[in-house]
DNA sequence: GCCAACGTTGGC
DNA sequence: GCCAACGTTGGC
């Protein structure tokens, strides 16, 4: 299994309304970029990823997990975009957030530390692990 | 609200 | 195929 982190502004869309749309899950709509869209083609059923507020709040706040495989973006007529389905899994107890990542070394490579723009990332299974345990949350 | 970093577009 | 111009994102 994979681990992944999807940003979103809470503006845009938030933690709440993805919980509101419970088991169905809901589409990761609305990403025109490459990078992103082709990590999404390469998630499977059951991978984990963290739920991430820009801008505003700048925190890891919850857990997901891909309820779909990559299909076509809902939203464009564009055939280049494609987006997978994901559900709210739980929230973190503590949000984790970018500070406190920026703050752990063993986090320092981590892609939300470097490549702040990329909105669908990879994360790696050490990485999952430490911000569990900085979110005071289980890692299953 | 500002602006740096990045990705995309389009002229050549 | 290069690269300048432009638009967007997101941290500060």
């Amino acid at each position: 299994m994979a681990y992944w982190l999807f940003k979103s502004e809470a503006e845009v869309w938030s933690w709440d309304q993805q919980v509101a749309k419970g088991d169905a899950g809901e589409e990761w709509n609305g990403v025109r970029n490459y990078q992103a869209r082709n990590n999404m083609r390469a998630m499977q059923i059951g991978d984990r990823g963290f739920f991430y507020h820009s801008r505003a709040e700048k925190e890891i706040v919850g857990i997901v997990e891909v309820c779909a495989l990559a299909h076509p973006d809902s939203t464009t007529d564009d055939e280049r975009w494609e987006c997978v389905d994901i559900k709210a899994v739980r929230p973190l107890k503590t949000p984790v957030t970018l500070a406190m990542c920026k703050a752990d070394p063993r986090l320092s490579e981590m892609v939300l530390v470097n490549n702040s723009r990329l909105s669908v990332q990879p994360v790696s299974e050490a990485e999952w692990a430490i911000i569990c345990e900085l979110g005071d949350t289980d890692p299953e």
